[in-house]
DNA sequence: CTGGATCCTGATGGATACTG
DNA sequence: CAGTATCCATCAGGATCCAG
């Protein structure tokens, strides 16, 4: 299909800041897609699905089409023939980063992740 | 049934700290419960059940039963006859609060949520 | 070959009713 | 009050298929 309707509409289950939040990245893919556009830069599709997390292909593309409609992503071209796109991070996307780092911190010194996003 | 199995076993998929953390915290509600525990002190069941964005109660009897497991939360009883408990967060369940605080601030700055968790 | 879209199936979510 | 049970809707995951 020629692609849907790209509204991407967040429900909002009330007007606290934190559950809004969660509206918009309380899954468990969502943020780790961040991490990889804002720590390991311009990223392709198929960068982003040979993460080491494994994100099946179809939950990616669900969820980049849902970052770029809510502005947390932009889709460039980088190069013509053949045409590539990269996902790149916007400024509202670059505002994740406090949250991103604070879920860093918690796993290293709680959960016992290693280091290396 | 009595319960299944108490065992919280978490999957992880990968070392990535911020990986785990979201293994453990990315949903919907799992911050959200902590958020009540964390600035709304000491709660009970009916406390968190009746909290703004109206979480099921079998969702809720499941968070609340992760995060005791996990032991962010401890169930503690706090009256006799009748035996009533709240869940309180332990040490490790604070060590949550500059996740909270970032999404907090980033749900403020950039979402439209209103102040007062 | 890359960037997805589609399909199928099992797991999870969510509303509400019900019980100790 | 503190959960369970139930029932349906939606999502996750994996495999595969298709277009440029």
């Amino acid at each position: 299909m020629k692609s849907g309707i790209d509204q991407v509409t967040l429900e909002h289950r009330s007007t606290c800041p934190i559950a809004r939040s969660l509206d918009l990245m309380g899954d468990k893919w969502t943020l780790l897609i961040m991490r990889d556009a804002l720590f390991l830069k311009g990223r392709t599709f198929a960068d982003f699905a040979s993460g080491r997390e494994r994100i099946p292909t179809n939950l990616l593309s669900g969820r980049l089409r849902k970052l770029v409609g809510m502005g947390l992503l932009e889709k460039v071209p980088y190069q013509q023939r053949p045409l590539r796109y990269e996902y790149r991070p916007t400024d509202l996307g670059k505002a994740l980063k406090p949250v991103l780092r604070a879920m860093k911190s918690y796993g290293e010194q709680h959960l016992g992740g290693h280091t290396k996003y």
